[in-house]
DNA sequence: CCTTGTGTTGAGTTGTGCTCACCAATCCGC
DNA sequence: GCGGATTGGTGAGCACAACTCAACACAAGG
């Protein structure tokens, strides 16, 4: 929060110390993802967290001010390397939809991917009443989806899309479309001993991408078949 | 939870003594409505809720087994006051692209209208990992966002909409990306004194309510100015 | 008046985030 | 190597909130 969460790499004058430090901070980052991922915030005490790595709990709070902060660094740990090379790739899309529907597809893979660690982000996006607004993570959150809202202002000014309707409500549209179709993907891997796991739905990440780049660059309109396929390939 | 929320009007065997217990569920349900509201639900206590109403702090867990009851039984008194006559009125529509804008419509007013508690329920319905999914609270949200897949299963009956894509997508894309919408709005409401409240945009409920349906029936895609103004009225 | 019911109390208990004074070990100039 | 200083680590304990329980108040009915 106050201090920046880039902490691994910097100036090391006593290099057995800080190289201590930084394993004690990898140690204690990597045991809250697994028992966030495994039960979720609330379920998951500090105390665990130290057993798992074999320490006391009150070690903790000497390099992570709040449990929440912990969250937080966890989550844009995760974030960071997702979410690195986005720009790049982008890159190789000719068509502004093209892009749109990679962005989508990214999308999917990561929920498929990562569905706890997602559950836990799409919480924290959601509430507005912690101190998420205005955190690392939140910009980090604003800078991933900016680049679908540029995609969408680049297909706008090319001519490939409509130019009446704001690029944020697509962004919000698709963020938001994605994190609900997601929610009962993840039931079955937040209660994974009930039935509601069983009859819960496979991710099927290549058809959701279609359907949802289908559906807001064609419509809900009847158009003929024809344009629905070859979409300026 | 076990039993039915709808304790308000019911057979008085006993009138003192039915209507005494039935005043105090009332009063804490008010009490918690609005101290959750107010203040979210992990920074109220229930010694709060119990001092609002002049009781003490034990009495609350005569009337409700836990706090989390508490807070679903609030959202589903809530839910059932909003959400009562929308099968009435959904008929006046002729066309279901109309229908779908009502909904949407409505929605947003519902967002304009209880922006604390909407955003208690926004967060109820996305965290899979607690006891809500399967609980009254839930069957209620489907029975509403049911109305939705109706309406949009009709059109596509009626040879409004187009029949490749799941009218559930839909849903996911209007009630997640209002909520991705409304929680830029929300902060307005959450954090009232800071200055995330001052360029926080006003919700415009008939702009945004005619962008998002006109974007889900007619596509991103470039078309004459003439079909988006008409819109089969 | 006593009994019975239920509404109400206030003093617990438990569990968890978090703190702090103190111990241990490692590093550094000498 | 060695004493002081700095950092890593401990465990006891605090604060606070959800939740419990034995006892009390008190109206209604015999």
């Amino acid at each position: 929060m106050a201090t920046p969460h880039r902490i691994a790499i910097a100036r090391r004058r006593t290099p057995a110390t800080r190289s201590r430090r930084e394993l004690r901070v990898e140690q204690i980052l990597q045991a809250a993802r697994d028992l966030f991922g495994a039960q979720g915030y609330d379920a998951t005490t500090t105390a665990q967290i130290a057993a798992q790595i074999g320490v006391v709990e009150g070690l903790i709070y000497k390099y992570f001010p709040t449990k929440r902060a912990l969250l937080l660094q966890v989550l844009g740990y995760w974030y960071d390397d997702m979410f690195g090379d986005y720009t790049r790739e982008l890159a190789y899309f000719p068509t502004a939809r093209k892009r749109l529907h990679y962005l989508i597809w990214r999308h999917l893979c990561t929920v498929r991917d990562y569905p706890r660690l997602c559950g836990l982000m799409f919480r924290e996006v959601l509430s507005a009443d912690n101190d998420y607004r205005g955190s690392p993570l939140h910009a980090m959150n604003k800078r991933y989806t900016q680049l679908l809202v540029d995609t969408v202002e680049t297909g706008m000014r090319g001519g490939e899309f409509r130019t009446d309707l704001p690029p944020r409500l697509v962004r919000s549209l698709v963020y938001g479309g994605i994190e609900h179709e997601a929610s009962r993907y993840l039931a079955r891997y937040i209660a994974p001993h009930q039935q509601a796991a069983a009859d819960a739905p496979a991710l099927d990440v290549g058809l959701l991408a279609d359907q949802i780049t289908n559906l807001l660059c064609d419509g809900l309109g009847p158009r003929p078949a024809a344009e629905l396929t070859e979409t300026r390939a």
